[in-house]
DNA sequence: CATTGACCTCAACCTTACCTGAGGTTTTAT
DNA sequence: ATAAAACCTCAGGTAAGGTTGAGGTCAATG
């Protein structure tokens, strides 16, 4: 644990360990994103990582991001859209998040369709190639000849 | 293309190419879910692959399933319960799609959450990492000390 | 001031779901 | 009968998202 500061009992900077233990990933994860430019920080005399606060919201946005769908290099250009490498502020996290929020609905809405098709036809049982929904996701009309 | 029944136009077995152009998956996909036990066919005397006509229901039922967000492991697990290696009846499809339709129910509730929390915390910004649910998907309340 | 836990780098490995290509055989069409 | 198209196997590759381990350094603790 790196060192603690009297008055408030909170580290200012923040070591590996310490940022794995408060966001929830490993450390391996934290050197992966740092790899892939997800996160940065600065490093002490002894070459040791060394983070602001800041980075546990940053990791807390890349996880929730995650979770809505997003790839780990569509997450680093949407922070990399921030000015000068800037932690999102509450602005930022609500241009971001409302994007992400927009990916999230329309993938929801693509499980909606597939879930409503799986009712349509857990009923029929057809599997029809011409006519059932499930098998022509995009509505293509088969050849006139007959397949299954 | 494997040679024709001439009453009805129809091939009565298929070749791996015939499945892959009536399936639309490639021939290199069909080898790979054999390898995994997806599917199963027959050698004829030039050792080469030839299917019933059933694969292509098989096949569907395979990237249905993906699509409802099964592992092809899960998938070839749903396939193994039916007896002696049959193929899917309607009662069979019955069955396995409707414990899909169930897992698929659970993944778009879990999304629908997500974006529910994503909708009240675009506003606030906060991503308080005790508070906000966001951050705290499974609702642990944190340690007493502040972290972020 | 020595020990032990935390860190460092780098390379290699893991899983899922396939794709690609080399080198050789079989089928189909002409 | 022959050439082209389709098929075969097997090894190796790809991409994403990490994990593991070796060999070595740094820092907090008694």
């Amino acid at each position: 644990m790196t060192k603690r500061t009297k008055k408030t009992g909170l580290p200012q900077e923040l070591s590996v360990g310490d940022v794995a233990r408060r966001s929830g990933v490993t450390v391996s994860t934290l050197h992966f994103y740092e790899t892939k430019g997800l996160v940065s920080g600065y490093r002490n005399a002894g070459n040791q990582r060394r983070y602001p606060r800041s980075i546990l919201r940053r990791v807390a946005v890349i996880r929730i991001a995650q979770r809505a769908g997003l790839s780990l290099s569509e997450i680093r250009e949407a922070l990399e859209t921030l000015p000068n490498g800037r932690q999102p502020s509450i602005r930022d996290w609500r241009r971001m998040s409302g994007a992400w929020r927009d990916a999230l609905q329309d993938r929801i809405e693509s499980l909606l369709k597939l879930r409503d098709q799986l009712d349509l036809c857990i009923g029929c049982g057809c599997l029809s190639l011409t006519d059932c929904p499930l098998r022509n996701p995009g509505d293509i009309k088969g050849k006139s000849e007959e397949i299954t």
